[in-house]
DNA sequence: AAGCCTGTCAACCGCCGAGAT
DNA sequence: AATCTCGGCGGTTGACAGGCT
């Protein structure tokens, strides 16, 4: 049996109060990043370790951006997703001062609806047919896409394979999946795709990215990118 | 004005993989 | 090789706000 992160009890949960976001700012301007078990303890949070990482990640860090999400930031999210799936980590990793949560929670509450409202099925980036939204799925048909050549990756909500995390850094192997398919997906997204260290500043980032880019073969283009029938409607 | 509904988003939960022992 | 710990991830929940009736 699996021990909690830490110690449920006597520790609080739900909203951070501002007291506990300044102790956590201090502490981790003071001590940097990391060990985020002792972390409140040594910060003198009632926080389990995990909400402070959190915390940090999706709402403290300087580098944030905020804010609503530009127009080509949404088409660079649709076209990652295409790719990727909901491997939120990864798509928030080509957007710099963006999370993970926050890439989730905008595609599930507008990105989503809006490719829904086109006729595209947000799943597998298809157009739909005008197939009705909540009609189950023929999954294993909408599996000869591009997601499912991924070897159906997590979005495909509906059969979902168990989860094989920690592919992160395989991702590129998906660029081959893109070229069997001629059912009507942009088959020929051909993106390369570059796994890049999530920014840890903006200060950091131009020099992580020169580092990449140096560092690989690949990189992500797509300005030679056939359009997802979702970008092409977008436009 | 009050109650209900819906959308948004911060936060939590449980699982997994990597690394250490 | 087996086990443990930790950090990280994606899915889900719940509080809140705003719109609608």
């Amino acid at each position: 049996m699996r021990k909690p992160c830490c110690e449920k009890q006597d520790t609080n949960k739900g909203a951070w109060s501002k007291q506990e976001d300044q102790k956590l700012i201090d502490y981790i301007r003071k001590h940097g990043e990391g060990c985020w078990r002792t972390l409140p303890q040594a910060a003198g949070l009632l926080r389990c370790g995990k909400s402070c990482r959190l915390r940090w990640i999706n709402y403290l860090r300087p580098d944030l951006k905020r804010g609503n999400f530009a127009e080509d930031e949404e088409d660079l999210i649709i076209k990652l997703h295409a790719l990727l799936g909901n491997r939120w980590s990864l798509i928030a990793g080509r957007l710099p001062g963006r999370t993970d949560n926050e890439v989730k929670n905008y595609w599930n509450s507008h990105l989503r609806r809006k490719l829904i409202n086109m006729g595209i099925d947000p799943n597998n980036h298809r157009l739909s047919n005008s197939r009705p939204r909540l009609q189950p799925p023929n999954v294993t048909s909408s599996c000869a896409t591009l997601s499912d050549q991924m070897k159906c990756p997590p979005h495909d909500h509906d059969q979902q394979p168990p989860k094989s995390r920690g592919e992160n850094d395989q991702v590129s192997d998906a660029g081959s999946c893109f070229e069997e398919d001629s059912s009507g997906m942009a088959v020929d997204l051909n993106l390369d795709l570059t796994v890049s260290i999530p920014f840890t500043s903006l200060a950091n980032a131009e020099e992580e990215q020169k580092h990449i880019a140096c560092n690989s073969s690949t990189e992500l283009d797509f300005s030679t990118t056939t359009p997802t029938p979702a970008l092409l409607l977008f436009r």
